[in-house]
DNA sequence: TAATTAAGTATCTAAATGGAAACTATTACT
DNA sequence: AGTAATAGTTTCCATTTAGATACTTAATTA
């Protein structure tokens, strides 16, 4: 939990500028990071992605179960999702009963390795938001 | 864009059993990460973030102006969690009219790097998030 | 003929969220 | 008394999203 120093925040306002300056109001509303958080920064959605990363290949009936309480409905929604994204592939043989696989693509891949260093992030800074969190309530500041 | 090693697959899955291990199917629903980015990535908020970012001290009127499109009632609300959670500060003056300023917290400065970090993953990859979407787009597969 | 299995779809309802617009509080100024 | 400025709050309506449940398809087996 290192501070981060005047000279890293310096930086980042510079990469901001440069964001800022390539971007106008409009498009701000419609952000790059925001596109892919959007995406797979649902519960459900990063469940999956966690479930693949530990289990390489998995059906859905099998995700249905790992992935405790999503519907049909959104367990297949966000697998569209995923792979139309291109963060997992969808693999069909033709059986009866008919199978499918899922599993992450490199890129998927890669986004877990952002996810987890999120979570490592998390995992530091935990004391501090639920120190935050237990600071404010009940506390009315107006 | 390095592809990812077997190597380090390996390592994202030990972190993830290790995960795993420590929580069971009902804490998976609320893992620490969804918790986090189900605050701070939303569209809304990335923005607020990014422009605290940049300009190191803003007012509620001046956020309204530049958050392009936001309404009253959500600009306050994710002010509020913002605070709550510890990612901004809210300095009242009690002059006349009322002058608030809001600027991030290490916290937040912290956040926001990996916003940052994150923002050029993006970058890295969009062409693949776009390529994909460009062939799954039109195609149906079943 | 009926049941079984996998991988979803379809449908309906309930709940959460978002946005627009009007309103409030406070004090100084005209 | 009326206006202006800041920082919100309140209300209402529309849209979005989520969840539960029933249904579908296709071949196999009892």
């Amino acid at each position: 939990m290192e501070t981060i120093t005047e000279n890293q925040k310096l930086k980042v306002a510079k990469k901001l500028k440069k964001m800022f300056g390539h971007m106008d109001r409009r498009q701000m509303e419609y952000c790059p990071i925001r596109d892919v958080m959007a995406l797979a920064s649902d519960k459900w959605s990063i469940l999956i992605i966690l479930y693949l990363g530990y289990y390489p290949v998995m059906r859905f009936n099998y995700l249905k179960k790992r992935v405790y309480g999503i519907s049909n409905k959104v367990l297949s929604e966000r697998l569209k999702h995923l792979e139309t994204d291109g963060y997992i592939t969808r693999t069909m043989y033709p059986e009866v009963p008919i199978r499918v696989e899922y599993a992450l693509t490199e890129f998927g891949h890669s986004y877990l390795q952002k996810l987890m260093d999120l979570t490592e992030w998390v995992t530091e800074y935990s004391e501090v938001i639920i120190a935050s969190r237990q600071a404010k309530s009940g506390v009315q500041t107006n």
